[in-house]
DNA sequence: TACTTACCTACTAGGTAAGTGGGTTGAAAT
DNA sequence: ATTTCAACCCACTTACCTAGTAGGTAAGTA
């Protein structure tokens, strides 16, 4: 289950890149626009400009803006910062401990192939993707 | 996240269906040979029995049952049973509440696609397909 | 009657989600 | 220099969920 913690990301993100005009665009603008709580969207937001993705500015004038372009800034990316993880299962985990069961494990397989199809399937979606009219993962085959 | 609840219940029904030999088998036998406590067990497997997927007799030489040749036992329905719903958004969940951002939503069409993604993965596994070396979804065409 | 096994309800400890409140730091405008 | 604005940080709360455990009852067989 993804998390308001991923989707808000998201959702700013791509406000973010609607509204790109080369300046500085204030969180509570955002808030606003997106009827989120500003307190949590900058509890949500430092892990996105930590990793480089978006750039904020103090003061006046300032908020913030796009580092990447909309095309480049890959869904899957995202999600795994603010989500920690898209492991389905707690032994696909990145801090999981290593499971005695595995090597006899029936399920295990499926999990793997389940944790690569939701590991592709977003890294398949950029911003660029979902702005406007958003047919997201209309080229997506499956 | 896929809980210990549906991945208890996936190897509830291999175990069952590995050990198939007509007469019943008593739940603590399969909490022994997976390592699972038997009273968490009695407390997920009811709803596969509600549900017509096994079935269980009481009293001496008693235990469950597939009711279901493998190859009829969908990974999908199990897990829906077992997590109630495979949703991977809160908005698309069976009893949410509709969102009035619905119409303007960038990231909705992403999501139900996503959805389908992940029923479908699990609704062309069975049991079968899990038993033994368990290629299991192998030939899932990506 | 004794034993066994399914089945049921209530309870608990620990963790997570989704926020809120109250600040501090940094930069621009006045 | 001071005010103003906005990013940024940390502690806290409320509600709910997960993964069990405890203690039974119901139903069937030996």
């Amino acid at each position: 289950m993804i998390s308001t913690r991923g989707r808000y990301a998201l959702r700013v993100l791509i406000d973010l890149a609607e509204h790109r005009n080369g300046s500085y665009i204030p969180m509570k603008d955002i808030a606003d626009r997106q009827d989120i709580s500003l307190k949590y969207l900058e509890r949500i937001v430092p892990v996105l400009t930590k990793s480089g993705l978006i750039e904020g500015v103090h003061g006046k004038g300032g908020g913030y803006r796009l580092v990447l372009s909309p095309e480049k800034c890959i869904v899957g990316d995202v999600l795994r910062l603010t989500e920690g993880d898209l492991a389905p299962v707690a032994c696909l985990a990145k801090d999981a401990k290593p499971c005695a069961r595995a090597a006899e494990c029936r399920t295990l397989d499926m999990w793997k192939k389940f944790n690569s199809l939701i590991n592709d399937f977003f890294d398949g979606i950029t911003i660029a993707d979902l702005m406007k009219s958003s047919p997201a993962a209309e080229n997506y085959i499956i």
